[in-house]
DNA sequence: AATGAATGAGCCTTCATTCAT
DNA sequence: GATGAATGAAGGCTCATTCAT
């Protein structure tokens, strides 16, 4: 790994420029930003960025990594959870909170939604670090409730069914609220997840039956 | 009203430049989209550009129009339906043909999925001629599913329940593809808007069947 | 001479190109101004100025020369003033009335202006059509006041320094009004007449006398 | 203060600037006057202007500040004349000057003519740290000559009478040359300066008497 | 005679990058 | 390790001009 600095004050503009650039990448989006917005946010000269990270994309790349880690930190709460619903609950709640968690700093979730709308070469490790361990975690809660007979297409869609219901809340909440002012005015997180939850388990329920039924049949 | 050429090659011009800029701001986005881009595959000038738009972001603007153009004619196929399921399962399926419909051109999806995720001064007209159409219809068809007990807030976060759901196998069926091979080896349009259906279908018969015990518990 | 065009309504044309031209030459001179601003206030076609001018600097040309014509108009009335005083205040007021007839469009003094600060190929027009019959006439006033012994260097030095008092008070009145307020407020032309006439007159009295003692010590 | 550059090579390319800058606007005007003919004369890059002043603006208006300075140099030299024509010749020899003082570039002159002929927002800097206080000194001296009886606007139309003849000889040189062609073979400074003092001195004379008989007649 | 449409050239500016210190 | 200075490349836009009608 080139551009490793050792010394102390060289990893605290490291530091200073990846923040910088994440929440400027976030506002503005790749080309939209430029090095001396960044730098100027920083507090450093344009000439750093070359230093530390000898290109915009290489920085663009770091900061894409910057953001990916300390998302898989709620993985236990779900993986403790007792019942089906209770881990349906804990995931949807982990999706719906990167966008309040003050964990991380609040560029990120803009950051990878960017991402996902006009990928790069960074989409891959987007993908790979952040979406797929998610889908995996998720494809084991929906495995448990829709029981054994559940083909992986089943379990697909219906991750992508509840992931979806996730994402316009947290990507696109000012088309959101545009759309629905009394929602932007009285905006309730726990109603949310509440809605989410019930509709997606019930939906699940539902499938659950369906597929018992098949298999009973097929038998 | 300026800028409304009438000679016939001047539309035709218009024609080629909005074609061209479409698929280019589809491809990169608007910043990173550049006027000679733009212009060599139009197969004109780049003062063309200012003569008949005098801008770069009225281009855009203009495009972003063009793109929401046609996109109501699928609303009377939703009217028509006799029962409410029906009506679901039509405004499902205009959603996921977005992505096909051949009656406009390819890139109009997807520029409105960057208008989305990073919003110009033109969001304001995706959201009131695309999506706000899109919204008040499929409250009503909600509203006729859950019964007159619903609240505005229901009946708003079971839209965007199921929008989100589309939203997600239009927008990013690249992330879908790569999370989920055996899904886009075989690709099956009807699979995925029969899913949705009925995923949601069956929440909101669930919900239908707790506003029906609230209400009744109320009185 | 080319481009001279017959038809009355293409003489309509040019004469409304010269108009325009004219005044917005001289707001924002040769360069800054634009064919499009030009065309826009006249209400032609931009094309029409290659038509009727074939080039932006001939059109200028043209202006140029439409500016010189009509200045010759008040030469009779000084030719025919009986002393030589009288000759020198007609002079004097014909330079400071530049700036006030009506029977001339009011660009031209302004125009004159600017070709003599920055000169194009047109100044040698100006020279020869506006200034050199002036100078010639002023020279003939001068020789008379100063006698027959004065020098054709005393004529000219003298004639440079009236010129030049009226100048001032023609071309850079804006200048004048900021450095003097209180002439601004309370602007009296026949003020400014009166005093460059006596201002020059007891001058060249004074020259005079000097010549004839000059020439009387010299017999 | 930002552009303040304080690298001695960095002062060294501000200075190249703006030396190129001043020759060519003064050559040009500021419209006709373009960055990379400035910039290939300095011998550095274009990208160079925007860095050291942000816009070719900002360069013209540090050219003209650059153009104001050392003007002042010669204000104690007619300070220290002891009688007024004394002070009046050489207020005259200060302005005539203006054309071949090598203590300053070339430029400066040529290059506040075209700011009066065409005024840009640099004006003002001009009339106040250029022109202001020159006439405030003349004023001074044509109070002295024409007594305590002299009103404001007496003493200011002589001043534009005496500044109006020195202006000719400065900024019109050419035009002066090429209607008297003997002067321009045989130019004299001294004698140009020998004419406008003797000129004004006997008018200014003549001024005093009548406000000497007016004010006597008053009493 | 006039115009709508189109164009090539060039301008000012910005940007990411690099150099010298 | 960090920075002030400099730069080549390119971008958006404007302009005078020309073409086809």
């Amino acid at each position: 790994m080139p551009n490793i600095k050792n010394n102390a004050s060289a990893q605290e503009t490291r530091r200073k420029l990846i923040e910088a650039a994440g929440e400027i990448f976030a506002e503005r989006g790749l080309h939209a930003a430029t090095i001396k917005d960044i730098t100027t946010r920083a507090g450093v000269n344009c000439a750093a960025i070359n230093y530390h990270f000898s290109d915009k994309f290489e920085l663009y790349a770091a900061v894409i990594r910057e953001a990916l880690q300390g998302c898989a930190s709620t993985f236990e709460v779900i993986s403790n959870c007792k019942t089906p619903e209770e881990g349906l609950r804990a995931y949807i709640t982990m999706h719906i909170d990167d966008m309040y968690t003050r964990s991380r700093p609040t560029w990120t979730t803009t950051l990878v939604a960017h991402e996902l709308a006009q990928p790069t070469a960074a989409l891959d490790a987007v993908v790979e670090d952040l979406i797929q361990p998610r889908v995996e975690l998720m494809n084991g809660i929906i495995r448990d409730i829709l029981g054994p007979g559940a083909t992986e297409k089943e379990i697909t869609y219906a991750g992508i069914s509840i992931w979806g219901q996730c994402y316009l809340h947290v990507h696109h909440r000012e088309v959101i609220f545009r759309l629905h002012p009394h929602v932007a005015q009285n905006y309730v997180r726990e109603e949310i997840i509440e809605h989410i939850t019930n509709f997606s388990f019930s939906a699940l329920d539902n499938m659950r039956e369906r597929i018992r039924q098949r298999e009973a049949a097929r038998k």
